[in-house]
DNA sequence: TTCGTTAATGAAAGTGACTTTCATTATCGA
DNA sequence: TCGATAATGAAAGTCACTTTCATTAACGAA
């Protein structure tokens, strides 16, 4: 799986005629495998565990790179800070719910509301290209004072 | 009803302790006469042309106080700038669907929608307590090649 | 393998949209 | 009219990136 998304990578930038290096290597493989919605100063310091040369601007450039071949997909919450999270070719797509207490991120897919916002767009004139929409609220675990564990359960599939 | 919004900003002001200046005055006034989603660039612009020694810091100040007060929404779309329009106090909750092309901004709410969002919140355990939607397309001036009008039709009311 | 061309890198400087600081000015209740 | 306190403008500071530039590395050709 990492090793998969690691050779598309390759490919991706040979196909460009980009050299790969050991930087983007050791970027890519700390992305794919922590996987979530990890901002870039998250990524950066796992990078810096792996590997204490990668400079902060090519952590910054690989990612667009990644974004821009479609293997990781760039977020933008409340917080003001660019999240990635990694994306595979045919991945479902999902919006996204976020705990104002403890940040939590959970992952939703609602056919019924996609439906909806085209049905919106076309009686507005207008022709949909993307959407962005993120709810925020409060989650049980922070309701009930349970100490709440980071999600990572993929994305819920709701009406 | 400009007069009237500038009488609620001052109360707002004093209810705070805060003191009713000419700068803050000419602001709000410039504020509530333009109206749409302004960047705090065009209004810094707008306000200059009334009052030439008003600061660039006294108008991103009091773009705050009125977002403090209610008396303006923040809205943060795809561009990376702050843009704000008035709101009144039952004002309708409504979301936006924008134009790619031209960047033409029309405001819709739609029952079914909110309703829908409560429900997935719900199922996911979150107690919802707001949420940012945005809608990206291409209009129809757009997609005939016809000049489109910056609209300033109000609320959309859809399914 | 060795070159040589061209891309990649890290450090540091630059950007853009704000936000804060600070010395000066204005407000407003007593 | 005062005086305490808030407000202002100019400029410096922040934050999250992005670009520059001198140096280093990759890779196709010889």
């Amino acid at each position: 799986m990492l090793r998969e998304r690691l050779r598309a990578f390759e490919e991706a930038l040979k196909a460009r005629g980009l050299k790969a290096t050991a930087q983007r290597d050791d970027i890519a493989r700390v992305f794919f495998a922590e996987g979530g919605h990890r901002s870039v100063e998250e990524l950066y310091a796992a990078v810096k565990r792996v590997n204490p040369r990668v400079g902060y601007a090519t952590v910054y450039r690989t990612l667009k790179l990644l974004k821009e071949t479609g293997l990781a997909a760039e977020r933008r919450f409340d917080d003001g800070q660019a999240r990635y999270e990694p994306s595979e070719e045919r991945a479902q797509h999902h919006d996204h719910i976020i705990c104002e207490r403890c940040g939590k991120i959970v992952e939703f897919n609602s056919e019924e509301l996609e439906a909806q916002q085209q049905r919106i767009a076309r009686f507005l004139g207008f022709v949909l290209s993307r959407h962005r929409l993120e709810l925020y609220g409060i989650c049980t675990d922070c309701r009930e004072g349970r100490p709440s564990k980071r999600g990572g359960k993929g994305v819920q599939q709701v009406v």
